[in-house]
DNA sequence: CGGAGGCTTGAACGCTCTCAAACGATGTGG
DNA sequence: CCACATCGTTTGAGAGCGTTCAAGCCTCCG
Protein backbone atom coordinates (compact mmCIF):
# COMPACT_ATOMS: atom_id res chain seq x y z
CA UNK A 1 0.00 0.00 0.00
CA UNK A 2 2.60 3.09 -1.27
CA UNK A 3 0.60 5.81 -0.23
CA UNK A 4 -1.58 6.03 2.85
CA UNK A 5 -4.41 8.09 0.70
CA UNK A 6 -5.61 8.49 -2.48
CA UNK A 7 -7.47 11.59 -2.89
CA UNK A 8 -8.92 10.52 -6.50
CA UNK A 9 -12.17 8.63 -5.91
CA UNK A 10 -12.87 11.72 -3.68
CA UNK A 11 -12.57 13.92 -6.03
CA UNK A 12 -14.98 11.79 -8.16
CA UNK A 13 -17.38 12.44 -5.61
CA UNK A 14 -16.63 15.79 -5.54
CA UNK A 15 -16.66 17.04 -8.38
CA UNK A 16 -16.87 20.77 -8.01
CA UNK A 17 -18.98 20.90 -5.01
CA UNK A 18 -17.13 20.21 -1.63
CA UNK A 19 -18.66 17.45 0.69
CA UNK A 20 -19.33 17.36 4.29
CA UNK A 21 -16.29 16.12 6.41
CA UNK A 22 -18.38 13.20 7.43
CA UNK A 23 -18.81 12.08 3.74
CA UNK A 24 -15.09 12.82 2.96
CA UNK A 25 -14.68 10.66 5.76
CA UNK A 26 -16.41 7.74 4.68
CA UNK A 27 -14.40 8.00 1.46
CA UNK A 28 -10.61 8.01 2.54
CA UNK A 29 -11.50 5.49 4.93
CA UNK A 30 -12.20 2.83 2.28
CA UNK A 31 -9.33 0.15 2.35
CA UNK A 32 -7.79 0.28 -1.06
CA UNK A 33 -5.02 -0.76 -3.16
CA UNK A 34 -2.86 0.59 -5.93
CA UNK A 35 -0.94 -1.35 -8.91
CA UNK A 36 1.50 0.19 -11.36
CA UNK A 37 1.16 -1.26 -14.93
CA UNK A 38 3.27 -1.24 -18.44
CA UNK A 39 1.61 -0.12 -21.42
CA UNK A 40 -0.13 -2.79 -23.00
CA UNK A 41 -0.32 -4.28 -19.71
CA UNK A 42 -3.55 -6.52 -18.91
CA UNK A 43 -6.01 -5.11 -15.64
CA UNK A 44 -8.37 -7.86 -16.68
CA UNK A 45 -9.70 -9.99 -19.13
CA UNK A 46 -13.76 -10.51 -19.96
CA UNK A 47 -15.22 -13.54 -18.12
CA UNK A 48 -13.34 -12.71 -14.97
CA UNK A 49 -15.14 -11.48 -12.12
CA UNK A 50 -15.92 -7.88 -11.37
CA UNK A 51 -15.48 -7.08 -7.77
CA UNK A 52 -13.22 -4.32 -7.57
CA UNK A 53 -13.48 -0.66 -8.43
CA UNK A 54 -10.82 0.65 -10.43
CA UNK A 55 -9.99 4.39 -10.33
CA UNK A 56 -6.96 5.74 -12.64
CA UNK A 57 -4.79 8.16 -10.78
CA UNK A 58 -2.48 8.43 -13.92
CA UNK A 59 -2.38 7.26 -17.58
CA UNK A 60 -4.89 5.76 -19.30
CA UNK A 61 -6.39 2.86 -19.80
CA UNK A 62 -9.29 0.85 -22.46
CA UNK A 63 -11.82 -1.70 -22.36
CA UNK A 64 -12.12 -3.60 -25.57
CA UNK A 65 -14.27 -6.94 -26.52
CA UNK A 66 -13.44 -9.11 -28.87
CA UNK A 67 -16.55 -10.20 -30.99
CA UNK A 68 -16.95 -13.87 -32.76
CA UNK A 69 -16.17 -12.63 -36.46
CA UNK A 70 -12.18 -11.94 -34.46
CA UNK A 71 -12.40 -8.18 -34.74
CA UNK A 72 -12.06 -5.91 -31.86
CA UNK A 73 -14.05 -3.52 -30.30
CA UNK A 74 -13.09 -0.56 -28.06
CA UNK A 75 -16.00 -0.24 -25.73
CA UNK A 76 -14.37 3.21 -24.01
CA UNK A 77 -11.19 4.75 -22.79
CA UNK A 78 -10.73 5.75 -19.71
CA UNK A 79 -8.21 9.28 -18.40
CA UNK A 80 -7.10 9.93 -14.84
CA UNK A 81 -9.70 10.63 -12.34
CA UNK A 82 -12.18 8.12 -14.54
CA UNK A 83 -13.54 4.87 -13.24
CA UNK A 84 -13.09 2.20 -14.76
CA UNK A 85 -15.85 -0.09 -16.42
CA UNK A 86 -18.63 1.94 -14.58
CA UNK A 87 -21.04 1.16 -17.29
CA UNK A 88 -20.94 -2.01 -15.84
CA UNK A 89 -20.92 -1.42 -12.00
CA UNK A 90 -23.52 -3.83 -10.82
CA UNK A 91 -22.52 -6.69 -13.25
CA UNK A 92 -20.95 -9.46 -11.90
CA UNK A 93 -17.99 -10.40 -14.58
CA UNK A 94 -16.69 -8.34 -16.60
CA UNK A 95 -18.27 -8.07 -20.46
CA UNK A 96 -14.93 -6.85 -21.63
CA UNK A 97 -11.51 -6.46 -21.54
CA UNK A 98 -9.47 -4.04 -19.97
CA UNK A 99 -5.74 -2.54 -20.87
CA UNK A 100 -3.35 -0.09 -20.16
CA UNK A 101 -2.92 2.30 -22.81
CA UNK A 102 0.14 3.79 -21.52
CA UNK A 103 2.10 3.64 -18.15
CA UNK A 104 -0.79 3.93 -15.78
CA UNK A 105 -1.43 3.87 -11.94
CA UNK A 106 -4.43 2.19 -10.56
CA UNK A 107 -6.43 2.91 -6.99
CA UNK A 108 -8.69 -0.19 -6.32
CA UNK A 109 -11.72 -0.63 -4.18
CA UNK A 110 -13.53 -3.59 -3.00
CA UNK A 111 -16.87 -2.93 -4.53
CA UNK A 112 -18.91 -4.08 -1.54
CA UNK A 113 -17.13 -1.49 0.38
CA UNK A 114 -18.17 1.24 -2.04
CA UNK A 115 -21.91 -0.06 -2.23
CA UNK A 116 -21.84 0.24 1.95
CA UNK A 117 -21.14 3.68 1.05
CA UNK A 118 -24.59 4.43 -0.40
CA UNK A 119 -25.89 2.88 3.13
CA UNK A 120 -24.14 5.38 4.79
CA UNK A 121 -24.62 8.70 3.12
CA UNK A 122 -27.43 9.56 0.92
CA UNK A 123 -25.46 12.29 -0.80
CA UNK A 124 -22.89 10.22 -2.29
CA UNK A 125 -25.37 7.72 -3.20
CA UNK A 126 -27.09 10.95 -5.05
CA UNK A 127 -24.08 12.16 -6.32
CA UNK A 128 -23.32 8.29 -7.58
CA UNK A 129 -26.42 8.42 -9.49
CA UNK A 130 -25.17 11.64 -11.19
CA UNK A 131 -21.83 10.33 -12.29
CA UNK A 132 -23.91 7.14 -13.67
CA UNK A 133 -26.69 9.42 -15.13
CA UNK A 134 -23.59 11.72 -16.65
CA UNK A 135 -21.68 8.83 -18.38
CA UNK A 136 -24.99 7.60 -19.60
CA UNK A 137 -25.67 10.90 -21.81
CA UNK A 138 -22.16 10.71 -22.97
CA UNK A 139 -22.89 6.80 -24.10
CA UNK A 140 -25.80 8.13 -25.60
CA UNK A 141 -23.97 10.90 -27.54
CA UNK A 142 -21.51 8.44 -28.81
CA UNK A 143 -24.19 6.09 -29.96
CA UNK A 144 -25.81 8.80 -32.00
CA UNK A 145 -22.11 9.46 -33.25
CA UNK A 146 -21.36 6.34 -34.70
CA UNK A 147 -24.45 4.89 -35.88
CA UNK A 148 -24.98 7.40 -38.61
CA UNK A 149 -22.04 10.07 -39.22
CA UNK A 150 -19.40 9.67 -42.25
CA UNK A 151 -15.34 9.07 -40.72
CA UNK A 152 -14.69 12.46 -41.34
CA UNK A 153 -17.57 13.34 -38.53
CA UNK A 154 -16.56 10.26 -35.97
CA UNK A 155 -12.78 11.40 -35.91
CA UNK A 156 -13.18 14.85 -35.34
CA UNK A 157 -16.01 13.72 -32.72
CA UNK A 158 -13.85 11.37 -31.06
CA UNK A 159 -10.63 13.61 -30.95
CA UNK A 160 -12.80 16.35 -28.92
CA UNK A 161 -14.29 13.91 -26.81
CA UNK A 162 -11.02 12.98 -26.13
CA UNK A 163 -9.44 16.01 -25.59
CA UNK A 164 -12.40 16.86 -23.22
CA UNK A 165 -11.92 13.99 -20.82
CA UNK A 166 -8.39 13.84 -20.86
CA UNK A 167 -7.20 17.61 -20.24
CA UNK A 168 -8.65 18.76 -17.72
CA UNK A 169 -6.08 17.22 -14.77
CA UNK A 170 -3.09 18.69 -16.40
CA UNK A 171 -0.76 16.75 -14.91
CA UNK A 172 -1.49 14.07 -15.55
CA UNK A 173 -2.71 14.12 -19.29
CA UNK A 174 0.68 14.51 -20.12
CA UNK A 175 1.21 10.95 -19.53
CA UNK A 176 -1.55 10.65 -22.56
CA UNK A 177 -0.62 14.06 -24.31
CA UNK A 178 2.99 15.30 -25.04
CA UNK A 179 6.06 12.98 -25.31
CA UNK A 180 5.28 10.13 -22.27
CA UNK A 181 7.14 10.37 -19.11
CA UNK A 182 10.39 10.13 -20.03
CA UNK A 183 9.65 13.97 -21.62
CA UNK A 184 8.59 15.63 -18.49
CA UNK A 185 11.83 15.25 -16.89
CA UNK A 186 12.71 19.38 -16.35
CA UNK A 187 15.28 20.45 -18.64
CA UNK A 188 13.67 18.22 -21.35
CA UNK A 189 10.81 20.31 -22.30
CA UNK A 190 9.67 19.75 -25.67
CA UNK A 191 7.07 22.27 -25.79
CA UNK A 192 4.80 20.81 -28.02
CA UNK A 193 1.47 21.95 -28.24
CA UNK A 194 -0.26 20.64 -25.37
CA UNK A 195 -3.14 19.24 -27.43
CA UNK A 196 -1.66 16.62 -29.45
CA UNK A 197 -3.48 13.39 -28.51
CA UNK A 198 -0.75 9.91 -28.52
CA UNK A 199 -3.70 7.04 -29.48
CA UNK A 200 -2.69 4.48 -31.46
CA UNK A 201 -4.49 4.68 -34.58
CA UNK A 202 -5.43 0.76 -34.56
CA UNK A 203 -7.08 2.13 -30.76
CA UNK A 204 -9.05 4.65 -32.57
CA UNK A 205 -10.25 2.66 -35.56
CA UNK A 206 -11.44 -0.25 -33.12
CA UNK A 207 -13.12 2.45 -31.10
CA UNK A 208 -15.04 4.14 -34.31
CA UNK A 209 -15.57 0.83 -35.38
CA UNK A 210 -13.86 1.93 -38.79
CA UNK A 211 -11.02 -0.11 -40.43
CA UNK A 212 -6.99 0.99 -39.08
CA UNK A 213 -6.48 2.25 -43.11
CA UNK A 214 -9.83 4.21 -42.90
CA UNK A 215 -9.09 6.01 -40.12
CA UNK A 216 -5.24 6.91 -41.20
CA UNK A 217 -6.76 8.41 -44.62
CA UNK A 218 -9.31 10.50 -42.67
CA UNK A 219 -6.24 11.72 -40.94
CA UNK A 220 -5.13 12.72 -44.18
CA UNK A 221 -8.05 14.59 -45.19
CA UNK A 222 -7.67 16.52 -41.62
CA UNK A 223 -4.20 16.98 -42.44
CA UNK A 224 -4.46 18.71 -45.77
CA UNK A 225 -7.18 20.63 -44.47
CA UNK A 226 -4.86 22.19 -41.68
CA UNK A 227 -7.55 21.15 -38.87
CA UNK A 228 -4.88 18.77 -37.19
CA UNK A 229 -0.92 18.43 -37.77
CA UNK A 230 0.85 15.17 -37.35
CA UNK A 231 3.92 14.78 -35.09
CA UNK A 232 5.19 11.66 -36.28
CA UNK A 233 3.37 9.42 -33.68
CA UNK A 234 0.59 11.70 -32.30
CA UNK A 235 -1.84 13.81 -33.89
CA UNK A 236 -1.90 17.96 -32.69
CA UNK A 237 -5.47 19.14 -32.87
CA UNK A 238 -4.60 22.82 -34.43
CA UNK A 239 -8.22 24.25 -35.51
CA UNK A 240 -10.32 23.24 -32.57
CA UNK A 241 -13.50 25.05 -34.08
CA UNK A 242 -12.23 24.02 -37.23
CA UNK A 243 -12.72 20.32 -35.53
CA UNK A 244 -16.01 21.23 -34.09
CA UNK A 245 -17.30 22.06 -37.44
CA UNK A 246 -16.43 18.71 -38.90
CA UNK A 247 -17.79 16.94 -35.53
CA UNK A 248 -21.14 18.87 -36.39
CA UNK A 249 -21.49 18.97 -32.11
CA UNK A 250 -24.59 19.13 -30.95
CA UNK A 251 -22.74 20.43 -28.27
CA UNK A 252 -25.05 19.34 -25.01
CA UNK A 253 -21.99 20.05 -22.84
CA UNK A 254 -22.76 23.75 -22.68
CA UNK A 255 -21.32 25.88 -19.38
CA UNK A 256 -24.34 24.39 -17.32
CA UNK A 257 -24.74 25.74 -14.09
CA UNK A 258 -26.25 23.27 -11.68
CA UNK A 259 -27.21 23.21 -8.31
CA UNK A 260 -30.39 20.66 -8.56
CA UNK A 261 -31.81 19.07 -5.56
CA UNK B 1 -55.55 11.12 -11.00
CA UNK B 2 -58.13 8.36 -12.95
CA UNK B 3 -56.59 5.82 -10.32
CA UNK B 4 -55.70 6.26 -6.74
CA UNK B 5 -52.64 3.94 -6.93
CA UNK B 6 -50.38 2.90 -9.98
CA UNK B 7 -48.41 -0.21 -8.71
CA UNK B 8 -45.42 -0.08 -12.06
CA UNK B 9 -42.95 2.52 -10.33
CA UNK B 10 -42.93 0.13 -7.60
CA UNK B 11 -43.14 -3.14 -9.69
CA UNK B 12 -39.87 -1.41 -11.31
CA UNK B 13 -37.92 -1.15 -8.22
CA UNK B 14 -38.84 -4.50 -6.90
CA UNK B 15 -38.25 -6.39 -10.27
CA UNK B 16 -38.07 -9.93 -8.70
CA UNK B 17 -36.55 -9.17 -4.99
CA UNK B 18 -39.48 -7.93 -2.71
CA UNK B 19 -39.35 -4.52 -0.66
CA UNK B 20 -39.74 -3.96 2.99
CA UNK B 21 -43.53 -2.92 3.47
CA UNK B 22 -41.61 0.87 4.81
CA UNK B 23 -40.08 1.14 0.91
CA UNK B 24 -43.08 0.21 -0.77
CA UNK B 25 -44.93 2.93 1.15
CA UNK B 26 -42.53 5.23 0.21
CA UNK B 27 -43.03 4.94 -3.45
CA UNK B 28 -46.57 4.24 -3.56
CA UNK B 29 -46.85 7.66 -1.57
CA UNK B 30 -45.43 9.34 -4.80
CA UNK B 31 -47.61 11.94 -6.02
CA UNK B 32 -48.51 11.06 -9.39
CA UNK B 33 -50.28 12.01 -12.57
CA UNK B 34 -51.24 9.71 -15.16
CA UNK B 35 -52.01 10.76 -18.90
CA UNK B 36 -52.98 8.85 -21.84
CA UNK B 37 -51.91 9.86 -25.69
CA UNK B 38 -52.99 8.87 -29.60
CA UNK B 39 -50.51 7.13 -31.21
CA UNK B 40 -48.41 9.80 -32.52
CA UNK B 41 -48.48 12.13 -30.01
CA UNK B 42 -46.02 14.17 -28.49
CA UNK B 43 -44.93 14.00 -24.85
CA UNK B 44 -42.11 16.38 -24.42
CA UNK B 45 -39.90 17.99 -27.19
CA UNK B 46 -36.08 18.53 -27.36
CA UNK B 47 -35.24 21.23 -25.03
CA UNK B 48 -37.79 21.30 -22.92
CA UNK B 49 -37.49 21.15 -19.17
CA UNK B 50 -37.00 17.89 -17.44
CA UNK B 51 -38.31 17.34 -14.20
CA UNK B 52 -40.97 14.86 -14.56
CA UNK B 53 -40.00 11.02 -14.81
CA UNK B 54 -42.53 9.14 -16.69
CA UNK B 55 -43.00 5.22 -17.29
CA UNK B 56 -44.89 3.13 -19.54
CA UNK B 57 -48.10 1.67 -17.93
CA UNK B 58 -49.37 0.35 -21.22
CA UNK B 59 -48.06 1.60 -24.63
CA UNK B 60 -44.47 2.16 -26.16
CA UNK B 61 -42.96 5.25 -27.03
CA UNK B 62 -39.90 6.27 -28.54
CA UNK B 63 -37.30 9.53 -28.18
CA UNK B 64 -35.42 10.78 -31.01
CA UNK B 65 -33.26 13.78 -31.65
CA UNK B 66 -32.97 15.67 -34.98
CA UNK B 67 -29.06 16.37 -36.26
CA UNK B 68 -28.02 19.06 -38.13
CA UNK B 69 -28.24 17.09 -41.35
CA UNK B 70 -31.97 17.27 -41.11
CA UNK B 71 -32.06 13.45 -40.15
CA UNK B 72 -33.82 11.16 -37.01
CA UNK B 73 -32.14 9.66 -35.01
CA UNK B 74 -34.28 7.22 -32.65
CA UNK B 75 -32.40 7.16 -29.37
CA UNK B 76 -34.68 4.39 -27.47
CA UNK B 77 -37.47 2.91 -27.62
CA UNK B 78 -39.68 2.69 -24.53
CA UNK B 79 -41.97 -0.64 -23.08
CA UNK B 80 -44.19 -1.01 -20.42
CA UNK B 81 -42.85 -0.37 -17.39
CA UNK B 82 -40.08 1.92 -18.36
CA UNK B 83 -38.94 4.39 -17.11
CA UNK B 84 -38.69 6.74 -19.85
CA UNK B 85 -35.22 9.38 -20.38
CA UNK B 86 -33.44 7.13 -17.70
CA UNK B 87 -30.35 7.75 -19.30
CA UNK B 88 -30.65 11.65 -18.76
CA UNK B 89 -32.49 11.50 -15.08
CA UNK B 90 -29.77 14.07 -14.03
CA UNK B 91 -30.08 16.50 -16.66
CA UNK B 92 -32.12 19.58 -16.51
CA UNK B 93 -33.19 19.94 -20.14
CA UNK B 94 -34.02 16.92 -22.13
CA UNK B 95 -31.59 16.04 -25.11
CA UNK B 96 -33.73 14.53 -27.11
CA UNK B 97 -38.09 14.91 -27.98
CA UNK B 98 -40.57 11.82 -26.58
CA UNK B 99 -43.43 10.76 -29.23
CA UNK B 100 -45.95 7.56 -28.10
CA UNK B 101 -45.72 5.08 -30.90
CA UNK B 102 -48.78 3.57 -30.03
CA UNK B 103 -51.44 4.47 -27.95
CA UNK B 104 -49.97 4.63 -24.68
CA UNK B 105 -50.77 5.26 -20.85
CA UNK B 106 -47.72 7.17 -19.00
CA UNK B 107 -47.74 7.53 -15.41
CA UNK B 108 -45.52 10.92 -14.25
CA UNK B 109 -43.58 11.78 -11.31
CA UNK B 110 -41.85 14.89 -9.91
CA UNK B 111 -38.14 14.03 -9.72
CA UNK B 112 -37.37 15.59 -6.91
CA UNK B 113 -39.95 13.26 -5.69
CA UNK B 114 -37.99 10.96 -6.54
CA UNK B 115 -34.41 11.78 -5.60
CA UNK B 116 -36.07 12.27 -2.04
CA UNK B 117 -36.76 8.79 -2.14
CA UNK B 118 -33.17 8.05 -1.82
CA UNK B 119 -32.93 10.11 0.56
CA UNK B 120 -35.72 7.80 2.76
CA UNK B 121 -33.95 4.70 2.05
CA UNK B 122 -30.57 3.56 1.17
CA UNK B 123 -31.99 -0.02 -0.53
CA UNK B 124 -34.01 2.39 -3.13
CA UNK B 125 -31.14 4.03 -4.35
CA UNK B 126 -29.22 0.90 -4.50
CA UNK B 127 -31.74 -0.43 -6.55
CA UNK B 128 -31.84 2.54 -8.97
CA UNK B 129 -28.00 2.38 -8.94
CA UNK B 130 -28.61 -1.11 -10.32
CA UNK B 131 -31.22 0.01 -13.04
CA UNK B 132 -29.23 2.86 -14.22
CA UNK B 133 -26.10 0.77 -14.20
CA UNK B 134 -28.50 -2.20 -16.40
CA UNK B 135 -29.51 0.33 -18.37
CA UNK B 136 -26.20 1.09 -19.69
CA UNK B 137 -24.89 -2.58 -19.94
CA UNK B 138 -27.99 -2.31 -22.83
CA UNK B 139 -27.04 0.79 -24.35
CA UNK B 140 -23.45 -0.45 -24.48
CA UNK B 141 -24.34 -3.61 -26.01
CA UNK B 142 -25.99 -1.82 -28.72
CA UNK B 143 -23.15 0.79 -29.25
CA UNK B 144 -21.06 -2.38 -30.13
CA UNK B 145 -23.92 -3.28 -32.71
CA UNK B 146 -24.40 -0.53 -34.22
CA UNK B 147 -21.05 0.91 -35.09
CA UNK B 148 -19.66 -2.22 -36.72
CA UNK B 149 -21.99 -4.53 -38.03
CA UNK B 150 -23.79 -5.22 -41.37
CA UNK B 151 -27.34 -4.54 -41.54
CA UNK B 152 -28.30 -8.09 -41.48
CA UNK B 153 -26.79 -8.23 -37.92
CA UNK B 154 -28.49 -5.01 -36.93
CA UNK B 155 -31.63 -5.89 -37.87
CA UNK B 156 -32.01 -8.76 -36.31
CA UNK B 157 -30.39 -7.70 -33.27
CA UNK B 158 -33.03 -5.12 -32.89
CA UNK B 159 -35.81 -7.30 -33.12
CA UNK B 160 -34.24 -9.33 -30.62
CA UNK B 161 -33.75 -6.90 -28.37
CA UNK B 162 -37.45 -5.52 -28.95
CA UNK B 163 -38.77 -9.03 -28.35
CA UNK B 164 -36.75 -9.48 -24.90
CA UNK B 165 -37.87 -6.09 -24.23
CA UNK B 166 -41.62 -5.92 -24.96
CA UNK B 167 -42.41 -9.58 -24.11
CA UNK B 168 -42.31 -9.88 -19.99
CA UNK B 169 -45.30 -8.36 -19.13
CA UNK B 170 -47.98 -10.14 -21.63
CA UNK B 171 -50.96 -8.05 -21.24
CA UNK B 172 -49.13 -4.67 -21.79
CA UNK B 173 -47.00 -5.67 -24.98
CA UNK B 174 -50.15 -6.68 -26.78
CA UNK B 175 -50.02 -3.22 -27.75
CA UNK B 176 -47.02 -3.73 -29.44
CA UNK B 177 -47.31 -6.98 -30.48
CA UNK B 178 -50.11 -8.76 -32.66
CA UNK B 179 -52.83 -6.26 -34.48
CA UNK B 180 -53.19 -3.37 -31.46
CA UNK B 181 -55.84 -2.73 -28.94
CA UNK B 182 -58.97 -3.10 -31.24
CA UNK B 183 -58.06 -7.13 -31.77
CA UNK B 184 -57.86 -7.40 -28.44
CA UNK B 185 -61.21 -7.73 -27.38
CA UNK B 186 -62.35 -11.48 -26.77
CA UNK B 187 -64.11 -13.28 -29.44
CA UNK B 188 -61.92 -11.26 -32.05
CA UNK B 189 -58.66 -13.16 -31.50
CA UNK B 190 -56.68 -13.53 -34.23
CA UNK B 191 -54.45 -15.97 -32.71
CA UNK B 192 -51.83 -14.07 -34.63
CA UNK B 193 -48.51 -15.96 -33.49
CA UNK B 194 -47.41 -13.48 -30.51
CA UNK B 195 -43.81 -12.51 -31.63
CA UNK B 196 -44.78 -9.88 -34.14
CA UNK B 197 -43.11 -6.48 -34.35
CA UNK B 198 -45.63 -3.73 -35.24
CA UNK B 199 -42.58 -0.47 -35.37
CA UNK B 200 -42.97 1.31 -38.56
CA UNK B 201 -39.98 0.69 -40.49
CA UNK B 202 -38.71 4.49 -40.61
CA UNK B 203 -38.38 3.87 -37.23
CA UNK B 204 -36.11 0.66 -37.42
CA UNK B 205 -33.91 2.30 -39.89
CA UNK B 206 -33.86 5.81 -37.58
CA UNK B 207 -33.12 3.47 -34.17
CA UNK B 208 -30.20 1.39 -36.38
CA UNK B 209 -28.36 4.51 -38.29
CA UNK B 210 -29.42 2.63 -41.83
CA UNK B 211 -32.21 3.99 -44.53
CA UNK B 212 -35.93 3.03 -44.73
CA UNK B 213 -34.74 1.62 -48.03
CA UNK B 214 -32.27 -0.76 -46.75
CA UNK B 215 -34.01 -2.03 -43.58
CA UNK B 216 -36.95 -3.13 -46.15
CA UNK B 217 -33.99 -4.88 -48.22
CA UNK B 218 -32.88 -6.59 -45.34
CA UNK B 219 -36.25 -7.64 -44.09
CA UNK B 220 -36.83 -9.81 -47.63
CA UNK B 221 -33.30 -10.97 -47.24
CA UNK B 222 -34.30 -12.54 -43.39
CA UNK B 223 -37.66 -13.35 -44.86
CA UNK B 224 -36.37 -15.07 -48.29
CA UNK B 225 -34.22 -16.92 -45.61
CA UNK B 226 -37.45 -17.99 -43.79
CA UNK B 227 -36.22 -16.35 -40.50
CA UNK B 228 -38.84 -13.63 -40.53
CA UNK B 229 -42.27 -13.46 -41.64
CA UNK B 230 -44.65 -11.13 -42.75
CA UNK B 231 -47.59 -10.14 -42.69
CA UNK B 232 -48.43 -6.40 -44.52
CA UNK B 233 -47.68 -4.43 -41.50
CA UNK B 234 -45.89 -6.16 -38.55
CA UNK B 235 -42.98 -8.58 -38.51
CA UNK B 236 -43.42 -12.24 -37.12
CA UNK B 237 -40.13 -13.72 -35.82
CA UNK B 238 -40.26 -17.47 -37.23
CA UNK B 239 -36.87 -18.56 -36.61
CA UNK B 240 -35.53 -17.23 -32.96
CA UNK B 241 -32.06 -19.19 -33.04
CA UNK B 242 -32.31 -18.47 -37.05
CA UNK B 243 -32.17 -14.92 -35.54
CA UNK B 244 -29.76 -15.19 -33.17
CA UNK B 245 -26.92 -16.30 -35.71
CA UNK B 246 -27.65 -13.95 -37.72
CA UNK B 247 -27.21 -11.28 -34.58
CA UNK B 248 -24.21 -13.30 -34.18
CA UNK B 249 -25.51 -12.70 -30.57
CA UNK B 250 -22.47 -11.78 -27.89
CA UNK B 251 -24.77 -13.58 -25.17
CA UNK B 252 -22.77 -12.38 -22.37
CA UNK B 253 -25.64 -13.40 -20.08
CA UNK B 254 -24.69 -16.99 -20.71
CA UNK B 255 -24.49 -19.02 -17.27
CA UNK B 256 -20.43 -18.62 -16.42
CA UNK B 257 -19.04 -20.30 -13.86
CA UNK B 258 -15.42 -18.73 -13.52
CA UNK B 259 -13.94 -17.95 -10.02
CA UNK B 260 -10.28 -16.44 -10.63
CA UNK B 261 -9.17 -13.99 -8.54
C1' DC C 1 22.33 -2.58 -38.28
C1' DG C 2 18.36 -5.12 -38.22
C1' DG C 3 13.88 -6.07 -36.35
C1' DA C 4 9.29 -4.75 -34.68
C1' DG C 5 5.49 -2.05 -34.37
C1' DG C 6 3.04 1.51 -36.15
C1' DC C 7 1.96 4.58 -39.97
C1' DT C 8 1.00 5.43 -45.06
C1' DT C 9 -0.56 4.53 -49.61
C1' DG C 10 -2.75 2.13 -53.83
C1' DA C 11 -6.38 -0.64 -56.11
C1' DA C 12 -10.50 -3.34 -56.41
C1' DC C 13 -14.56 -4.91 -54.29
C1' DG C 14 -18.88 -4.48 -51.82
C1' DC C 15 -22.25 -2.61 -48.69
C1' DT C 16 -25.35 1.06 -48.14
C1' DC C 17 -27.12 5.41 -49.77
C1' DT C 18 -29.85 8.43 -52.75
C1' DC C 19 -33.08 9.14 -56.21
C1' DA C 20 -37.17 7.63 -58.36
C1' DA C 21 -41.27 5.23 -58.82
C1' DA C 22 -44.92 1.92 -57.91
C1' DC C 23 -47.77 -0.81 -54.86
C1' DG C 24 -50.98 -1.83 -50.97
C1' DA C 25 -53.78 -0.94 -47.13
C1' DT C 26 -56.65 2.31 -44.60
C1' DG C 27 -59.75 6.03 -44.11
C1' DT C 28 -62.67 9.92 -45.94
C1' DG C 29 -66.00 12.32 -48.67
C1' DG C 30 -69.06 12.16 -52.42
C1' DC D 1 -69.98 1.74 -52.83
C1' DC D 2 -66.49 3.99 -55.35
C1' DA D 3 -62.90 7.71 -56.08
C1' DC D 4 -59.35 9.62 -53.96
C1' DA D 5 -55.82 10.90 -50.60
C1' DT D 6 -52.50 9.24 -47.44
C1' DC D 7 -49.23 6.64 -45.21
C1' DG D 8 -46.29 2.87 -45.10
C1' DT D 9 -44.01 -0.67 -47.74
C1' DT D 10 -41.60 -2.50 -51.86
C1' DT D 11 -38.42 -2.58 -55.75
C1' DG D 12 -34.80 -0.89 -59.29
C1' DA D 13 -30.54 1.53 -60.78
C1' DG D 14 -26.45 4.19 -60.17
C1' DA D 15 -23.16 6.52 -57.10
C1' DG D 16 -20.22 6.91 -52.92
C1' DC D 17 -18.00 5.66 -48.80
C1' DG D 18 -15.45 2.31 -46.42
C1' DT D 19 -13.39 -2.39 -46.57
C1' DT D 20 -9.97 -5.81 -47.69
C1' DC D 21 -5.72 -7.13 -49.58
C1' DA D 22 -1.11 -5.99 -50.43
C1' DA D 23 2.80 -3.40 -50.15
C1' DG D 24 6.13 0.10 -48.71
C1' DC D 25 7.88 3.40 -45.19
C1' DC D 26 9.31 5.45 -40.84
C1' DT D 27 10.92 5.42 -36.16
C1' DC D 28 12.30 3.67 -32.12
C1' DC D 29 15.22 0.39 -29.77
C1' DG D 30 18.13 -3.50 -28.86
Amino acid sequence: MPSDTSTVLRARFENGSPLTVADQRHIDRLPFSGRNLRRGEVISRQGDLANRLHVIERGSAVAYRYLEDGSRQVVDLYFPGEILELNEFSERWYSSGLMALTDTRLVSYDKADVSRLFYQSPELSRRFINLLSHQQAVLTERLLTLSRAPARRRVAHFLLEIRSRATPGTVNSAYLFGRGPRELQPGRQRLEPVDTVRIPQAVIADALGLSLVHVNRTLRQLRENGVVGSTGHGITLIDIPGLKAEACQTESSGAETRRSA
